[in-house]
DNA sequence: GATGAATGAGGATTCATTCAT
DNA sequence: TATGAATGAATCCTCATTCAT
């Protein structure tokens, strides 16, 4: 029967409509307000819908953070790529850092949600509860990624260089969200550059595994 | 007029122990739960005493917040000394660095709410609602601090050169908060090379002074 | 499009009947207790609902009076008609009374609170705060009663006297509804003839008109 | 011994002004915001005395405005000296009107908080409940005044009399006391002469027992 | 007497969530 | 699906009053 086919298609059209059209709500209302002193109601009301519709897709307001999470890394990679690749790990690393940032940087500065997330509830103990899984994605992408490059390097090492150079980047970022103009133009220069100078020790300023090939 | 005098202060003794109770109580509560999260309430309970009795002191949230910022600050320097000096501005980068940082990391292990104050509440556009002065006190500072150790340095570029300081600083002292032991030791070492390096091609490794005395 | 059209109204059976229940209920509370000792929580427990439902329909306890305010002149008008007509502003001044003041007298014995709206909050210096818009709105009716009536009548004159008329009338009007019985007729007779003895000179009593013109 | 008899002198000598200062804090806070709206903590603090200290003298929030009465009358009285008199009574009634009704105006201009109290708290059924002490007061004195006029008229007839003759006036009053220049003037001059042409057919024009002395 | 601290119930209002339709 | 109604605990804060000093 076409109708068994259809409806639930058209159902799930609908309701995807729903769903980005709140997630596009609970954006805009973490950005204005912190997560934490976002209501279900308030966004509910921003997406110009009644809260039970709201819950009728999300259990509770962590679903939306989270869910909203997974979206903005989706449509960051559908609009500048993987970022976290093996090519770039093994990019020189100014190279390396331009081809990370720059996605970050720009993806945030349209997506502003996107930090708002990964700054989370404010407090310090109470972390991993749930859409701090954004955090944790791409930190492990992080580690990952520094694992390629400096395979050697020890685990533990590697995730605390991991985390430091995850918490001043976002830390810079916050910066460029905030301002705009020539001022962002120098806060995402003076940024690459703390990273670069940042890491360059640990990293070496070439890709790891071409800069130790001898010239003859 | 002793009367005079006296009237603002009489039964002073219990209270400012109450006080001093309700702060130490929303220190902790702040640190548990983040500021935006803290309810007076919960506050008042940590303290054991009514709601009704945390109103006789602060006539809101923010001030509880704000009296407790203005404190920690106090004890602070009451502990370490100030650490924006003149004399301070004027050390070779690695020693100005530890000369700064080091009082705010051994301070802040042991009183986590002045991190906790510092972030504030977790909303991109709104700051400077009061408690935020915190923060601004401190970067001021820093502004001042760079004022005299690079006196030719745009005011516009000294005072981005600050907010990225401090803002990299805040996120270090964030991890080096939530680690102990050795992991924290790590962090230390690490927060303080990635200002000396982020900061070196702008302050100058050396004392600006000192350095421009140049080997006959 | 009938889309636009319904939202606004779609289940407003329900909360249609919510709304009268909570103006019943305040209209209740209003009485027993006057607006300012009132208290929200006292009208949704005397309406049988939760606090939480009060403040789905009104956004607080102002909003309650305001409406409820509106609804009695609704009402009032609904059972006895307009009162202040161009055909009631050129009767002879005792019909002009009787058809002003007799659906008054009818309408607040029967919904007394009517009469503890107008009186309003008790501070002298603090009146049209929004809930006395039930208060101004009457008197400007009177006052463009008396401006038909009385077309000469200087402008600051005419809203001074519209102001002692009502005044009057509504300290008359307490007496009436406070007591039963004879006693109630009586003040009824009372505060009609006071009117009538105020204003006569000031009106006349026969319609302004002249359909008094004299027999030569 | 001396100081046994000065002891109390001082100590009420003292309490007096403490409580002098207390009823006028209490007069002006009932003005600005209407009785049950005022608290005592808000009394204490305009008078600049701690809450304790109020409870020292007044048991509670209605035996300050008791005693504020109280001391009101007997101060209108000090100025104004009686009112209630048995001379005044049997005056023609438009001097009669002038002797009661001008020291009234007169001082409730300069003593709003009569007016406050007369008022009371805004439950049409919440009467008579400590406060209203004032208000009862007048309303026997000018029942007694009534009765010494007309003592033929029926008791009922001449305690509505004066019932309704107090609610207009204090409706008048309310009026006088919220305007000023011409404006008070104005409704003065109205308020007596609404008095005079209700109370005339009443009452008669001139005093009764002189009135009666028919000429020969 | 005087103070300021203390109370705790109660004020208005919001919130995450559930339910009937 | 979608809605709007419903909830009740929790929010911040105030109040009349009491108590220790």
């Amino acid at each position: 029967m076409t109708e068994a086919e259809e409806r639930p298609r058209k159902r799930q059209a609908r309701g995807e409509r729903r769903i980005a059209q709140l997630l596009r709500a609970a954006a805009s209302v973490f950005c204005a307000e912190g997560y934490t002193a976002s209501s279900t109601n308030a966004i509910a009301r921003e997406a110009g819908v009644s809260p039970g519709t709201l819950y009728q897709f999300f259990p509770n307001k962590e679903a939306i953070a989270v869910e909203l999470g997974s979206r903005l890394v989706a449509e960051m990679e559908a609009t500048h790529g993987r970022v976290f690749t093996v090519e770039n790990a093994l990019l020189p690393l100014d190279e390396l850092i331009d081809a990370v940032a720059d996605p970050f940087i720009e993806f945030n500065c349209a997506n502003p949600a996107f930090l708002a997330l990964i700054k989370g509830p404010d407090a310090p103990g109470k972390v991993a509860e749930g859409h701090d899984e954004l955090h944790a994605a791409l930190l492990t992408r992080l580690i990952e990624l520094l694992a390629v490059r400096e395979p050697d390097l020890h685990p533990d090492d590697r995730d605390q260089l991991a985390q430091m150079s995850f918490a001043m980047f976002k830390a810079g970022l916050d910066l460029v969200v905030q301002h705009e103009g020539e001022q962002r133009e120098w806060y995402v220069r003076e940024v690459k550059a703390m990273l670069y100078r940042y890491l360059e020790p640990h990293l070496g300023a070439g890709a790891v595994t071409r800069d130790t090939v001898p010239a003859p």
